[in-house]
DNA sequence: ATAACTGTACTAAGATTCTTAGTACAGTTA
DNA sequence: TAACTGTACTAAGAATCTTAGTACAGTTAT
């Protein structure tokens, strides 16, 4: 289900969340899905439960999961607004580098050229 | 000179090596300048001694600056490596978000116009 | 030589964050 | 009742960052 990093530098509570957001945003998870239990999952990943819980309860102040005690975690219905989070963090990363970019004096006209290069570059891959 | 931000997540160290560095690219330290003293440094951003320190000997390594005792700290001459270091660390950074805007669903298209937009929208504050 | 500066190398302690370990309790389900 | 769920604690260990203090070696100007 999700992959931890054990040589990441991001703590693995933050890999867990990006993991599940990635799910669920891939379709993967669909709304009103159970998740597996913060034990189970805790086992699965061979980290402690303590863990998992955390990351359950940041999901769920991100609206991004729902939990009840007793029965389990699910995925929320509104991942319309999950995807929309994660887009304006991605234009806010975005712009951190265009600043960085012309720093470094990345013309426009590079810096397109190199994104349109990457976008590319795994079309080759997929059709391996 | 430098500006420390105590509410930013990352590091002290990190953040006297970027504004070091973005200083050198600018061009506002020249090739064999001499930075301020480890110790006049730490007194003007009010942090210790051996912050700035470890941030120098990080510099040294990275080849940004040379250290001689009894002397002081100078920036290198090779500014170019260290440009070119900078552009390949982006790159590598702009390669993880294109990734997080294919998981989104973000079109090619519209990740072009959003930089372009980014790009330009500095061209007005300039202008002010 | 002396004083005042430079870099450099330590040790120690405090603060913060992340993670683990263990226990406990409340609610659900078969 | 048993076995599962989430949840809430405390405590301790590990890692990282920062500060404090001391010390020593090399340079420079007086």
């Amino acid at each position: 289900m999700i992959t931890i990093d054990l040589r990441d530098k991001r703590p693995i509570y933050l890999q867990v969340i990006e993991g599940i957001e990635d799910l669920t945003i891939k379709g993967v998870l669909k709304p009103e899905e159970q998740l597996p239990s913060v034990r189970s999952l805790a086992m699965e990943l061979s980290i402690n439960p303590n863990t998992i819980q955390r990351a359950y309860l940041e999901l769920e102040k991100r609206g991004t999961i729902y939990s009840i005690k007793g029965k389990g975690s699910f995925i929320s219905e509104n991942n319309q607004a999950l995807a929309a989070v994660k887009k304006e963090e991605l234009f806010t990363s975005l712009g951190d580098i265009v600043n960085e970019a012309k720093l470094l004096n990345i013309s426009k006209e590079e810096f397109l050229d190199k994104i349109i290069a990457i976008y590319d570059k795994d079309k080759e891959g997929a059709d391996k």
